[in-house]
DNA sequence: AACATAGTATAAATAAATTAGTAGGATTAA
DNA sequence: TTAATCCTACTAATTTATTTATACTATGTT
């Protein structure tokens, strides 16, 4: 059984998210433009990546005119939040816990982030409000997306 | 310009990792005939993932009579803690912090894990003793694999 | 109207990831 | 010694991911 279409972003799927997070509401060309020097890419190459991104559900777009305009539909934090859950279950056993252990027990983190990541956790810690909602607590997986795109 | 080499674990190399991790040094029949119910794999299938992990640099073999033993030459935290800084740098600016509050401001986090986590943080940092290297600190990518290799 | 321009749609080419079939070599069994 | 068995090496088939060229369509210009 050959590999199964990926669920989270792929590596020119992200380069387009970000810059459509950067720049909201974008059109090819304009996506075409704004590549990074030594990264330019074809309008076709891109127009073929965005159109995969609404596949999957993380853009839409309208028309203005004769071009269409895309826009992200899914917010930058919790696209990374999904990457996380995933990342969770495949090397944490789905535990927030122990990806949280080894975040804190890497060996290049030196005592001064340490102390930072302490502070920025007491004060975070407090700010979130425990409002969370008793649906798909579990999954994370494709699920956890498409849920949170109806929530949006 | 078509897709790069994965330089972290694809599927089919975790699922063989989380094997070894487990088992130890194992000759391929011993991995195929220890596959789960219902996801059976041919023994050349095995064969070539293997030892596409061992030009990756996780497992390594020996001889033993006619057949090869695999054994992990990567530690699963360690394989796990480069797939973090990998996720750190794509989504997260290479910034622990801003990782560690996603994780924390998860809306699907439930008031008595939030607080099970503040704890396990309080704990953990205590333990820590910051004796950290100072050779390639920053990096994370294929590099922090291949140094940490060096020192196993 | 003829022509350039700008945009989308379709098709395709390349490489990686996953799975497996077949061949060949060595050891064991009859 | 011949046959069966077990193992590795090589080859291949399929799907995804990435990139682009070509074709088609509509708008605007001369």
């Amino acid at each position: 059984m050959p590999p199964r279409k990926s669920i989270t972003l792929t590596e020119a799927e992200l380069r387009l998210m970000k810059m459509l997070w950067v720049r909201g509401e974008s059109a090819v060309s304009e996506l075409v433009a704004a590549m990074p020097e030594g990264e330019a890419l074809a309008y076709t190459s891109v127009l073929t990546t965005v159109r995969i991104l609404e596949q999957k559900g993380y853009v839409r777009h309208r028309q203005e005119g004769r071009a269409f305009l895309y826009s992200p539909c899914v917010e930058e934090q919790e696209a990374s939040r999904s990457e996380v859950r995933h990342m969770m279950q495949r090397f944490f056993g789905n535990s927030r816990e122990r990806l949280l252990l080894s975040l804190l027990g890497d060996d290049e983190i030196d005592p001064e982030e340490l102390q930072r990541l302490k502070e920025a956790i007491a004060s975070a810690a407090d700010d979130l409000n425990p409002t969370h909602g008793d649906d798909a607590a579990v999954n994370g997986a494709p699920g956890g997306l498409a849920a949170r795109k109806v929530a949006l």
